[in-house]
DNA sequence: CGATTTTGACCCGCGC
DNA sequence: GCGCGGGTCAAAATCG
């Protein structure tokens, strides 16, 4: 009876050290690719100098006079995002001057869906509409619905690149909470890809995790996955730049990709 | 009837 | 000074 009893224990004590193996083996391999992704920033982000290097002295190349001329969208938006380059080559200060605080959202919204419309929490009133030169689709502009307390406002006009693309530049920060119209932020017109980035503090807000978006009429729509990879260079390249600067995202993601390992371990394989 | 949107006119800064 | 382009105004139209 006590030889049975002295079998078991050894045989739950062999398979606990068999699992702890298993384990150290697993945690072993997280680590190396731990190191293996940690290696694939570092890459990004001397890739990504050295991009900025090569802009920076194409865009000081041009003339002061040609800079109007051979102004493009891309350098307008990268300068917006990035600040002024011919002011601090290395983009890592950013300019501290008192204007407003300037952010961009991009949105992704239903191609068919021709409104300028960014459901935001926050209401809205518009003032005016115009044609502009670099792209087809008009540029809507909205007040804050509490101006003249709240100075705010804001442009909404789709992406040249990409009519499916909502971009809304925000100037100046509300001095008051959100009030909702209804559910929140996350109603119609909103978005299966949510990224914001501010021009006075490279911030981001990066939502992939709703593979689709929220119709007029209150249903999720799930997203046709084959137009994921149609998310515009320029916007990932942006997107990309600012997370790579970022050490807090890189931490971030460590800890989010070491998580889904633990939650899948069958992954790891 | 008040709030909101539309839209043409106007203003302003910039480059030539 | 002129033209261009972006931003704003304000009267009219529309909506709830």
């Amino acid at each position: 009876m006590e030889t049975l009893a002295k079998a078991t224990d050894d045989r739950i004590i062999s398979a606990n050290k068999h699992e702890v193996g298993i384990v150290r083996a697993k945690l072993n391999q997280m680590s190396k690719e731990n190191k293996i992704l940690t290696e694939m920033v570092s890459i990004m982000q001397a890739n990504y100098t050295a991009l900025c290097t090569q802009f920076f002295n194409l865009v000081t190349e041009i003339s002061p006079s040609q800079k109007r001329k051979n102004r493009t969208p891309e350098i307008d938006s990268f300068n917006q995002i990035n600040g002024n380059p011919s002011e601090d080559c290395s983009f890592k200060r950013l300019r501290e001057d008192p204007k407003p605080k300037i952010s961009k959202v991009y949105v992704q919204t239903d191609p068919s869906d021709l409104s300028l419309v960014v459901r935001d929490g926050y209401g809205w009133r518009k003032y005016g509409q115009k044609i502009t030169r670099y792209n087809p689709s008009p540029r809507a502009y909205y007040r804050c619905s509490f101006a003249p307390t709240c100075p705010v406002k804001k442009k909404v006009q789709r992406a040249a690149e990409d009519q499916s693309i909502l971009v809304a530049t925000y100037e100046g920060e509300h001095e008051h909470g959100q009030f909702s119209q209804g559910v929140g932020s996350m109603q119609s017109g909103s978005l299966p890809y949510f990224v914001s980035i501010s021009s006075s503090c490279p911030t981001i807000t990066l939502d992939l995790t709703q593979e689709g978006f929220w119709r007029d009429d209150g249903k999720f729509s799930r997203q046709n996955e084959s137009t994921l990879p149609e998310f515009q260079p320029v916007l990932v390249e942006q997107i990309a730049s600012v997370l790579t600067k970022d050490p807090n995202f890189r931490n971030a993601l460590a800890v989010a990709i070491s998580g889904r390992m633990s939650r899948h371990p069958s992954a790891q394989n």
